[in-house]
DNA sequence: TGTTTTTGTTATCAAAAGACAACTAAAGGA
DNA sequence: TCCTTTAGTTGTCTTTTGATAACAAAAACA
């Protein structure tokens, strides 16, 4: 596999992926967060609510420094823990209105800069853009 | 543009794709590099040869903080700097054999995780697979 | 009931990473 | 030639992040 054709693109892939998206982000994002509090602020925004153990385990953070970083941006008033009546051990974490309106702020940016890629692109090249990665999502970059 | 159907899936794909790559990268990693260390590693591995300042530019670092880590690399004997001798102010920065061995090593790793992933697809499905690495990094993911 | 496991917190220390000032040396112009 | 720009270095300080120990409370279980 090590010369796998494929792996080679998937290197190469994954690269452009990931120096594109910081590009994109890279100064809409709030510079009021840490980097690893944006992170997480994402990652709960796309998958609220959470716990903190999720958090931990889907970030590969230590449970207390999950906690820290979870206590500081609650003091920021960006997000609100819900203890889960059934176990009261748990907490759902979601985004405080305040947060919400942060990332929405975030994603309008990154959109906009997503859209001046594909807006010269025709209706018919932009819907094979979206089966390209709904194919590769359910493919290879599946959760 | 802000909900267009795109940028959802956008979202979705790319945090699928920085979770995925963490999770397959995250063991085969060397432990006696920072994070920050390993990133230049990979990203003079793709990239071989650049200078201080390309790499300064890409990773978003300052040109002395971007210096001080290569220092630590070099000191490591994972890489070598060669002046330019059209331009002696420049230096070309390559993996030594040692850090070509070591990026080697995590790439073969890191195949192995992407082989599973893709072992059970029929030929055509991998075809499939491999038009649509290519037509995102031409139409959005492009540099 | 007592014990263990799960879920999370607090506190502390060390390492990593970022910011900034001051500097050198080569190249490019005027 | 002198001045400016480009490319990189060194040193210092601060902030962020990671690691670990010790703890508490709820739940699960025997």
């Amino acid at each position: 596999m090590d010369n796998h054709p494929l792996f080679k693109k998937f290197v190469a892939f994954t690269a452009a992926v990931h120096q594109i998206t910081n590009d994109i982000t890279k100064d809409v994002k709030p510079e009021t967060l840490t980097p690893v509090q944006y992170k997480i602020l994402e990652y709960i925004a796309v998958s609220q609510p959470v716990t903190l153990s999720e958090i931990s385990d889907c970030m590969h953070m230590s449970m207390p420094n999950t906690s820290r970083e979870l206590r500081k941006l609650t003091e920021k008033e960006l997000l609100v823990k819900v203890t889960d009546p059934a176990d009261r051990r748990k907490q759902g974490i979601t985004l405080s209105p305040e947060g919400q309106a942060m990332i929405d702020e975030v994603f309008r940016g990154a959109a906009q800069r997503v859209g001046e890629r594909i807006e010269h692109l025709t209706a018919e090249q932009q819907q094979e853009i979206e089966r390209a990665l709904d194919l590769l999502q359910e493919k290879i970059f599946y959760v």
